[in-house]
DNA sequence: AATCTAATTTAGATATATCTAAAAATATTT
DNA sequence: AAATATTTTTAGATATATCTAAATTAGATT
């Protein structure tokens, strides 16, 4: 088995991938981790010599199909218990992070599939995000960037890019969930602002929020 | 916070400390924890910095309030994840120690409580053995070792002494189970094995299997 | 192509938790 | 009470995951 570490650093390894189409350099993945560049390339020559990375010196590494794998078992234990977290123990989607975090790590060969069908089988964690399936096969839902959005056209908010605590707590205070229907009415060529529609109220959001939203037209 | 490790010497101490009365030894600690006893005495200098426990070279070691309080809080979670375990995710109840033995170290300042919540306050585990409550209270059943029972007593198997997973697959081999209503039938003075009878049926136990029952009288 | 800068790696420390083997203290036996 | 046996502690290693600071490499600039 593979330790927490180790899986945290594939589990970072994988969301960048998903981002960018290149190697993934070191400092990238420090950042993510919020810890140094020397670290990384210590833990980028174990996760190579478990074969779960193809890591060569100073260019890069990227994910192996067995540390995809593991990646996906990570992140699909991760999004069940915050769905749990959130669907039974009432927590808001901007407390559950932290101990899904730790959740995350447990180790056992029934206990997610057992969660999962518990739950009833759910497709999405409470930030929009696909649930992947027993087989580490995630359902990806076709969206653009909210910034992409012309004047008139409308969509419906269908994930984050960024959940972090701070973000939901924004769209908390704005009454922004996932599912909102929503129409531009405006855009400020001047400094990229939206000025948005739900069918509650209407909005108008910095570039920089407009960016981290998901929406499927 | 206190690391895992900390965590599983308090609550084995806990653990020896609520069946013997006295100091407890490094000896007795390492093979209950499966390690050796020269990482118990590491361990005890560092509890007792922290004033968890009152250590004196070659004396023993016993818990102090702070140890026991924090004892009990990873006792209280060990035992709410199995009753969710075994009530929600339809485990049986020799297949969940393992994964309360992680789920017991997630740090989380309402996780818990939560829990306890959303599983409707439950009083006792799969295992008949008391759930503490949020102040660390323990509600404690007064119960008799079955082998202290004479030939006609009663009484209703009320928890274990011991829950391995052999031990309690021994029991659903023998369809016994918590409150389970007992008779002792009769008592074989040769080998201290006793016969005994339930609601549905007869049999005989050996006494190592009689010392691991405890009978509410 | 040589130089500079920024990114990356290496070397050497630190902290936690563990172990083995040797030393010291305590308990038991004669 | 001396000798022996057992228990416990200490000293020194090992493994994981981290860090800082120095060295190296790659890529950009001249």
């Amino acid at each position: 088995m593979f330790s927490q570490s180790e899986e945290n650093y594939l589990k970072a390894i994988y969301s960048i991938e998903t981002k960018t189409s290149f190697n993934i350099s070191t400092n990238l993945i420090a950042e993510k981790m919020h810890t140094k560049a020397s670290s990384v390339t210590d833990m980028l020559k174990k996760l190579a010599a478990k074969e779960l990375v193809i890591y060569k010196k100073y260019k890069g590494v990227f994910l192996t199909e067995k540390g995809k794998k593991i990646a996906l078992k990570v992140i699909r234990k991760h999004r069940l218990w915050e769905y749990f977290l959130v669907n039974k123990l009432n927590y808001s989607w901007d407390e559950v992070h932290d101990i899904a975090e730790q959740l995350e790590h447990i180790k056992s060969d029934t206990l997610i599939d057992n969660l999962e069908s518990f739950l009833k089988f759910p497709k999405f964690d409470p930030h929009g995000d696909p649930i992947p399936d027993k087989n580490g096969k995630i359902m990806l839902i076709k969206t653009v960037n909210l910034l992409n959005l012309k004047v008139g056209q409308k969509g419906v908010l269908e994930s984050l890019k960024d959940s972090s605590d701070s973000f939901l707590k924004y769209l908390n205070k704005k009454n922004l969930a996932l599912r909102d229907k929503i129409k531009v009415i405006d855009i400020e060529p001047f400094d990229n602002s939206i000025h948005i529609e739900t069918k509650t109220h209407q909005l108008v959001i910095s570039k920089k929020v407009a960016e981290n939203l998901n929406i499927k037209i």
